[in-house]
DNA sequence: TAGGCCATCTGGTCCT
DNA sequence: AGGACCAGATGGCCTA
């Protein structure tokens, strides 16, 4: 029996640790994706559009005794017994190698953390994305912003703030004004994506 | 059904 | 040494 501790948080404000003992029997699927799912919803900050796919978060994770065993360098680096193991570049075998022979870690458990890692990762940004749809306009009716999309629209929103505020306009005439004559910035940046022309309101 | 969007995994690179 | 960041690959879901 081995324990093993995955930190999740490293900035001290919140403290989110996950360990599970590793017998046979034990599988992280189930206990960790329950906790990641846990840890989005509450964090609060994701809008009812987040989606977080139903697929299985770990498809090919379900770790055991067995892939936990220290294993030689040759055969962890070909754990996955895929074909890629056979054309891989010899320098980049060599140096994965290395790496498992200095860290005593499975390469499993260290792919198993990155993993955890990146997903965690990857929530921040969305959540950061999510802040961002909430300070760029659009209309209510219009669908929920792409990734993309939300860049390009914020983009455009921050040169029309530039603009009036260089303008010296009340904001308020300087929207009806490019409401009526049509609006064209000098950076040609992309409005939305219904083609609608944003309301400053919001 | 094709295309867009997204989440996840993965390996490489850079940084601390 | 280990973590952060990045880009490519892959597969699922949704919509026109």
């Amino acid at each position: 029996m081995e324990d093993i501790l995955f930190d999740l948080d490293h900035d001290g404000t919140t403290d989110f640790a996950f360990w599970g003992q590793m017998d046979q029997n034990f599988q992280f699927q189930t206990q960790l994706d329950s906790f990641l799912l846990d840890c989005s919803a509450a964090s609060g900050q994701l809008s009812p559009w987040s989606s977080f796919g139903c697929q299985s978060m770990f498809p090919d994770a379900q770790l055991t005794l067995t892939d936990l065993d220290v294993q030689s360098p040759g055969s962890a680096v070909c754990a996955e017994g895929d074909s890629s193991c056979a054309d891989e570049p010899l320098e980049v075998t060599k140096r994965r190698a290395r790496r498992l022979v200095v860290t005593h870690q499975p390469y499993k458990v260290q792919r198993h953390a990155a993993n955890i890692r990146e997903r965690k990762r990857m929530l921040s940004i969305n959540s950061a994305f999510e802040e961002l749809r909430c300070h760029v306009p659009t209309f209510p009716y219009e669908k929920r912003l792409s990734k993309i999309d939300t860049l390009r629209l914020a983009i455009a929103y921050i040169a029309l703030l530039r603009e009036i505020l260089v303008s010296g306009c009340d904001p308020k005439s300087y929207v009806d004004e490019c409401m009526k004559n049509g609006y064209k910035n000098q950076t040609n940046a992309i409005w939305n994506t219904s083609g609608e022309r944003i309301p400053l309101v919001h």
